[in-house]
DNA sequence: AGGTTAGTGACAGCCGCTGACAATTGACAA
DNA sequence: TTGTCAATTGTCAGCGGCTGTCACTAACCT
């Protein structure tokens, strides 16, 4: 139960062993692809028996997703954080950027930033690891609903608003992270840009008349 | 190689299997639930090896959405069959609620729509049906967006709006989706409403000023 | 009737994952 | 330092999902 005081040599070696653990395990994935990969192989290189492997990660799931725990829990705080005046949406929006532009300083104590980037690849790539990502997505939303709803002093259960402005710009966060995930440019700058030009045309694709506004890059279409 | 010529008694015989380990998968699942019930539960029920099974379904999680890709096909020709006149939200809109409505003689002929009904619940809370779901749903996602693409006469490589629209849409019908799910009155009636109500609440969802229309009946609120 | 072929059962085996227990090793005090 | 206690690990056994293989049975076709 301890947090900075005194490490312990004991709590040195345990970090040690997530952290290599983790480390092989997306390596390996990374390498050989996900399925391909047995959680043998992976303790095999740290040393330590398979048995250990399942002390510290529930299953080879959770180590690809440890470090998007971090970045979505990283992400809720960014909206809670949001001035108030923020229309819902904005604040979403803003968070959402500010999550992928500090992306660095919040992953890089853990595992280089490429490494995590590339995770995103594999998941996209990846059948079980894609539902997982949904499946996750789908939690942080929930909670990201009800921060909306606090927000606004409104309540989830009886007001829809909440849900539905997250569902559906939750929709959209996804269809940009597939894009951005199984092209070949997986910088900060790609997602940060496709981002902002997904969110653009949300308005103008709600809206009846598509003719009108042309592309993505139409700011104040339609209302 | 035959579709409804002669049946043969070698098809029929697989035929009576096939559907014989579905509702036998779906009763025990829905009793005992997912996790707890083994394949070798399903097979003892219908009398058939374990290996029988897997010829049939990949998977216990193939059991499962056996009927919801039926429901999903159905969904999308209902999308292809939407007047071009009608914009692509109004569309999609129109073919959910017509799927749904249409819900019985779709599912009928397989299994009793009931059981089709409650399978929405085991989904629900059942964690890795819930993402199996999700990915499924993304891959329908996949194909209404070049559908509503070819509708508009866009292609979905340049125009991100296709794409954006229904995953907005798509984000929706999950929570919709997911409410009812998790509720106690899972008849059709119910899920219409509910579609209903949450597709009202998108625009004003996407508003500023939230302040302004009230709950998610307000019908022409914002723009 | 008799050869062909589709479909099944039986068996072996891999892999993810879990429970149980013994062995090891760090932490802490005498 | 040394002994005790508690935390961590390795080992072993086993379940369940899933797959490949192969012999066997039963439907199909002439």
């Amino acid at each position: 139960m301890e947090t900075a005081s005194q490490p312990g040599l004991r709590e040195l070696k345990k970090q040690r062993i997530r952290d290599a653990l983790l480390r092989a395990a997306l390596e390996l994935f990374l390498t050989q692809g996900y399925e391909r990969t047995t959680v043998d192989e992976i303790t095999a290189a740290v040393d330590v028996s398979q048995r250990t492997f399942f002390r510290y990660y529930a299953g080879k799931e959770e180590a690809v997703f440890f470090t998007h725990s971090v970045a979505a829990s990283h992400f809720v705080d960014a909206v809670r954080a949001r001035p108030r005046h923020e229309a819902p949406l904005e604040a979403l929006r803003q968070a959402v950027l500010q999550g992928w532009d500090g992306i660095g300083e919040t992953i890089e104590q853990i595992i280089p930033v490429e490494l995590h980037l590339r995770t995103y690849q594999l998941i996209e790539s990846t059948p079980a690891l894609f539902a997982a990502h949904l499946r996750r997505s789908a939690e942080v939303e929930e909670e990201i609903a009800r921060v909306i709803a606090e927000r606004e002093g409104l309540d989830v259960d009886t007001d829809p608003r909440p849900r539905v402005a997250v569902a559906a710009f939750g929709g959209v966060m996804r269809v940009t992270e597939r894009l951005w995930g199984t092209g070949e440019d997986i910088s900060v700058a790609a997602i940060h840009e496709l981002t902002v030009s997904h969110l653009d045309a949300v308005r103008p694709a709600l809206a009846e008349k598509w003719r009108t506004g042309r592309g993505g890059t139409d700011p104040a279409a339609v209302e």
